[in-house]
DNA sequence: CACTTGACCTGTCCGC
DNA sequence: TGCGGACAGGTCAAGT
């Protein structure tokens, strides 16, 4: 689910929520979720406070005094929601369809205790992970060092070029969800992209000429920045950082989940389609493989 | 080497 | 209603 505006989204709002505060205690529900050792937890991160809040890609950075930063990959299901001990929206009784229901539940993974309040670690299917790195080594993180760059950095687009000619064979799809070539594209956001560039998603990249990509690499700028303006996409998980859903595919999909509704382009009926093992969703007129 | 598939997990939805 | 199977936003290891 979180791709990179849904954990941009986070990261605004757990900035202002938790910066400043004091990480008391750390609970592990699930071990695998929180990949450092039991000394790491209790030496490194149990005291520090927070600092700051960064992303690189779909990377969460929390960044702690003593000079280690948590590296937090939500995958498929992960949620950062965060409680405010005098936070009264999840009192008993008050039920909210706007927001997640009461916390902790059966799918939080890891809970920190900070200074006035919990922030929870949730993940319904166990795929995401958090890791330990001091924080000067974080570039050379085995997360962090081989990303390809961010479609919202402008400078980034002579290094795509570079980087994805090495994939001529690749159909586009498969080289936009590479996070080698481009970081920060998911599924939705890959169709998404696609549509936007009018592009079939099963081209193979070496019959794209560099305009095309061109065209491409600015298609994907706007599609994360649509997901960004609206704050993240919502399939079933994906919660701001206040516990607040998200609204993105209601408002402003055009490709992703649209199989049999009309193109927002051309009126053509939407069709889904499987590429590089994904489902692929693009509109039959727009798209046309070449 | 380049690229694709299966595994990691749990939950939901769909057809029988 | 119950049950099996397919599928779900990401990434890595293993396989072709």
């Amino acid at each position: 689910m979180p791709e990179l505006p849904e954990v941009e989204t986070i990261r605004r709002g757990l900035t202002d929520l938790i910066v400043g505060r004091r990480i008391l205690n750390m609970d592990c529900a699930w071990r695998k979720s929180f990949q450092a050792t039991d000394a790491e937890i209790s030496q490194l991160v149990v005291g520090a406070q927070v600092i700051s809040l960064d992303r690189r890609a779909k990377m969460l950075i929390i960044h702690l005094s003593g000079g280690n930063s948590l590296l937090i990959h939500l995958r498929m299901t992960g949620q950062l929601v965060w409680r405010g001990d005098d936070d009264a929206r999840w009192a008993a009784g008050h039920p909210n369809d706007s927001m997640v229901g009461d916390l902790p539940d059966r799918t939080t993974r890891v809970t920190f205790t900070l200074t006035g309040g919990k922030l929870y670690f949730n993940d319904q299917r166990k795929f995401g992970r958090i890791r330990l790195t001091p924080t000067v080594a974080i570039d050379a993180d085995p997360w962090v060092q081989s990303l390809g760059p961010e479609p919202l950095d402008a400078t980034g687009y002579v290094d795509f070029v570079q980087r994805i000619r090495h994939h001529g064979g690749m159909s586009i799809k498969a080289a936009l969800l590479d996070q080698q070539i481009v970081a920060g594209l998911g599924n939705i956001y890959a169709d998404e992209t696609l549509w936007l560039a009018q592009v079939h998603p099963e081209t193979r990249v070496r019959s794209l000429t560099d305009s095309e990509l061109q065209n491409i690499w600015s298609a994907a700028g706007q599609a994360l920045n649509l997901g960004l303006k609206s704050g993240g996409s919502t399939l079933k998980n994906y919660v701001q950082a206040d516990g607040t859903k998200g609204n993105y595919l209601d408002k402003f999909a055009n490709a992703y989940g649209r199989v049999g509704q009309p193109c927002h382009r051309c009126g053509t009926e939407m069709i889904k389609l499987k590429v590089a093992g994904r489902g692929t969703y693009i509109c039959p007129n727009c798209q046309r493989l070449v």
